[in-house]
DNA sequence: AGCAAATATTGACCATCGTCGATATTGACA
DNA sequence: TGTCAATATCGACGATGGTCAATATTTGCT
C-alpha cells in the first residue's frame, strides 16, 4: 500500500502530487504516520497555511471555472505583484493549480480534487 | 453568519477554537475569504504543518481513547522531550488538543471534531 | 523534609519564510 | 525594431519557527 503510493509519486508530473498521495488512504487518525508520510503531508499543509495564499486560492475557486488571471489576483490583496506571483508558484509546485499562458496574461486554474485530497488526508469522512 | 462566528471565538476558551471557527461554514471553495477567516484558518493549519506535530497527533489519534501519555510520546519521535512538550503546547493553544494530568504523568486527548472541522473548511464535502 | 521521575519553561542558535524593490523576461503591437 | 504592459526572477531584510541544552516546576514516595 505504502509501495503503491511511493511509485506513483515518482511518476507524478507535478512536485508534490497532493492527488495521488490521497490515493494512500493513510489519514491522519487513521494509524501512526511514519516519518516520509508526515514530511509529504506536511509539505502540502505548508503550501496552504499562509493567509495570502488561502485568499488567493478562495479566490480562485470562487471564480467561473475556477480560474483567474494573474491581474485579478494582485489587487484585492494588499501584497504587491511579485509576492503575488511568489505565492501561486509555491502553490503551483505543491500541485493545487497549474497555470496556463494566454498572450501577456497568466491563468492560474484548481487542480480538482487536489484540496479534497489533503482534506481527506487530516480527517476522514 | 460571520458575526456569529466571532462572538463564539470571544467566548470560546482556547486560544484558537477550530471546532467554533468550523460552525463559521465558508469553506475555502465555496466564496472569497475575508482577510480575518484567512487569518484564522492559516493559523490553525500552520498548527498542523509539521512533520513531529502530524505525528504526534496521528500517534494519539491512533490510541485507544484518543488519548496518550507524553512519556509514549517521547521516543517513537526522534526529537528531545522539550521539543515534543512544545510541540504538544502549539497543538494545545490550535484547539487540538486537552492537557489532563494524572499524577506525574500528563496526558493528552485529541479534541472530537477539531480535525474534522479543519478538514471541512479545506474542501467543502 | 528530601529525593527522584516526569514534564514544562527559558534562552539561544540556525534555518526557513513572507515581503519588498529592482530588474529580467515574455508577448503584443505600432 | 522599439516600446509598453504583464508577469517572473533575484537579492536582501526582518520575522518567525524548530530544535536543543540547561534549568525550573510539579508530583509521588520514603
Amino acid at each position: 500500500m505504502v509501495n503503491i503510493c511511493y511509485s506513483l509519486r515518482m511518476s507524478a508530473r507535478t512536485l508534490l502530487p497532493v492527488v495521488d498521495v490521497g490515493a494512500c488512504r493513510a489519514p491522519l487518525t487513521r494509524d501512526a504516520m511514519t516519518q516520509s508520510q508526515a514530511d509529504d503531508l506536511a509539505r502540502s499543509l505548508k503550501a496552504i497555511a499562509d493567509p495570502a495564499r488561502l485568499r488567493l486560492l478562495s479566490i480562485i475557486a470562487a471564480s467561473e471555472g475556477q480560474e483567474a488571471c494573474v491581474c485579478d489576483l494582485t489587487e484585492p490583496l494588499d501584497i504587491g505583484q511579485p509576492t503575488v506571483s511568489h505565492h501561486l508558484k509555491v502553490l503551483t509546485d505543491a500541485g493545487f493549480l497549474t497555470r496556463s499562458k494566454r498572450g501577456t496574461w497568466a491563468y492560474f486554474t484548481l487542480i480538482p480534487g487536489a484540496l479534497a485530497s489533503i482534506s481527506r488526508l487530516v480527517a476522514s469522512p
